[in-house]
DNA sequence: TCTGGGGTCCTAGGACCC
DNA sequence: TCTGGGGTCCTAGGACCC
């Protein structure tokens, strides 16, 4: 059996765990610059607060009913994340970090729904997250059995899916839309076809689904009717993109002030690929305008900039960012966003040296081991290049934000007796 | 005033090779 | 009338996920 552990209400999870009289109110976490909602406790969700409604317009409706809102706080869930796949690694042998909050694992043997019952147990006693499991022959089903063992309470956090008679009833009641794999624009497609649950999904004609959802929607099919297609993967893949980019908590107009955000998410890129032993051959860079401003300018602007020799340096990456930045700069506009994104990676000990490469990569690379010892020592970019600036009027707004309780001395927690 | 960030996979079409 | 057959690599765009 595959299972599915999920972490309920991640986030606004997290945030309780270290705040215990907030068990049982409702509790949300905004995105970056405090924009709209990501997580939402169950409480939240009762009272109809939306996924992704934006802050502004519910300050009002927060504060009438008692919502706690917390800016996001990815050090601490991070963090948190790592304690539960710890202790989950403590219970099985083969499992896959799918995400920030979900792990599958493989479950062999009879006594996978007692094994399940007492992870489930374990987890929550040893980080304070509660988390639910779903078990079924494949992943797909697994979602779909995670969904029940959330929304049924009377099953305690964990829903096998294995009986035949379970499955039609389970797949019958999953609307189309809510598959894993199965998005806006597929959901449409199929709903207009009369397929509007997962049951007549699993034995939709396949013609019609090569044809139209490409071979990612019949392994989904096969996946449905319990025919493994996406089996659980234990080694972690190198990425192949590694991306930093954010929305400005106030527009940037000039070229100065570009610059020193482009500067910032180059350096933070580069570190990433030296944290995961990876060099990248190309630097795309991009910056787009406010697009709830329809009034004003709006432009979309990318450039990528390919490297002779794969790096992971700062000053190398940074000043292909700055190069793409200046191509497509335009003075007539204000801008909203802006990101790097770091490809054609490769593995650190693979790079193919150039022919006619000036720089001297031994010593680069024993600058930028210090750099980051000094960093990881004494706080990000401490040691930093001149173009990232000081002053960062561009930075994050996040008035909500909760204490790195363990992740920074400083901010542990006190407890008074 | 005010609306997130970081990823993956698949396909079609163009360019090129022998 | 009629103009081969079999490949690879790259890119942009679409769709999806958490």
């Amino acid at each position: 059996m595959i299972a599915l552990v999920d972490c309920n209400n991640f986030f606004a999870s997290c945030e309780r765990v270290f705040r215990p009289n907030l068990k049982s109110q409702p509790v949300v976490v905004l995105s970056n610059n405090d924009g709209c909602v990501i997580a939402r406790s169950n409480e939240a969700k009762a009272l109809g607060v939306k996924m992704g409604a934006p802050a502004f317009k519910n300050e009002e409706f927060f504060e009438r009913n008692g919502v706690n809102v917390f800016s996001s706080n990815f050090a601490l869930y991070g963090d948190m994340s790592k304690r539960v796949m710890d202790t989950i690694k403590t219970e099985v042998d083969d499992m896959e970090v799918y995400s920030i909050d979900e792990a599958f694992l493989v479950f062999e043997g009879p006594a996978a729904e007692e094994r399940a019952r007492a992870l489930r147990v374990k987890v929550e006693r040893w980080t304070g997250i509660p988390v639910s499991i779903g078990l079924a022959p494949t992943k797909t089903l697994a979602k779909i059995a995670t969904r029940i063992a959330k929304k049924m309470p009377e099953m305690n956090g964990v829903f096998v899916l294995s009986s035949s008679a379970d499955m039609e009833r389970a797949l019958q009641r999953c609307p189309v839309e809510d598959i894993w794999g199965i998005g806006r624009r597929s959901a449409a497609k199929l709903q207009s076809l009369g397929v509007t649950n997962a049951l007549k999904l699993a034995f939709a004609d396949s013609g019609w689904i090569r044809s139209n959802l490409s071979v990612t929607g019949v392994r989904l099919q096969k996946e449905l009717q319990g025919t493994v297609c996406f089996s659980v993967n234990d080694i972690t893949l190198r990425k192949k993109n590694i991306r930093t980019a954010r929305s400005f908590g106030k527009e940037v107009s000039n070229l100065a002030g570009l610059r020193e955000s482009v500067g910032t998410f180059a350096v933070n890129c580069a570190r990433k690929l030296r944290k995961e032993g990876s060099c990248c051959s190309s630097v795309t860079v991009f910056v787009n305008t406010n697009p709830f401003k329809p009034q004003a300018t709006q432009y979309n602007g990318a450039r990528t900039i390919k490297l002779a020799v794969p790096t992971n340096d700062n000053l190398e990456i940074v000043d292909a960012a700055i190069r793409a930045l200046r191509e497509i700069y335009r003075a007539d506009c204000t801008y909203k966003k802006a990101g790097v994104i770091v490809g054609n990676i490769v593995p650190a000990e693979q790079v193919q040296l150039g022919l006619f490469d000036s720089v001297d990569r031994t010593k680069r690379g024993v600058l930028m081991k210090s750099v980051d010892y000094i960093n990881d020592k004494m706080g990000r970019d401490k040691v930093r290049l001149a173009v990232q600036g000081f002053d960062r009027k561009w930075r994050l707004r996040q008035e909500r934000l909760s204490p790195c309780y363990t992740t920074r001395f400083s901010e542990i927690l006190t407890v008074r007796v």
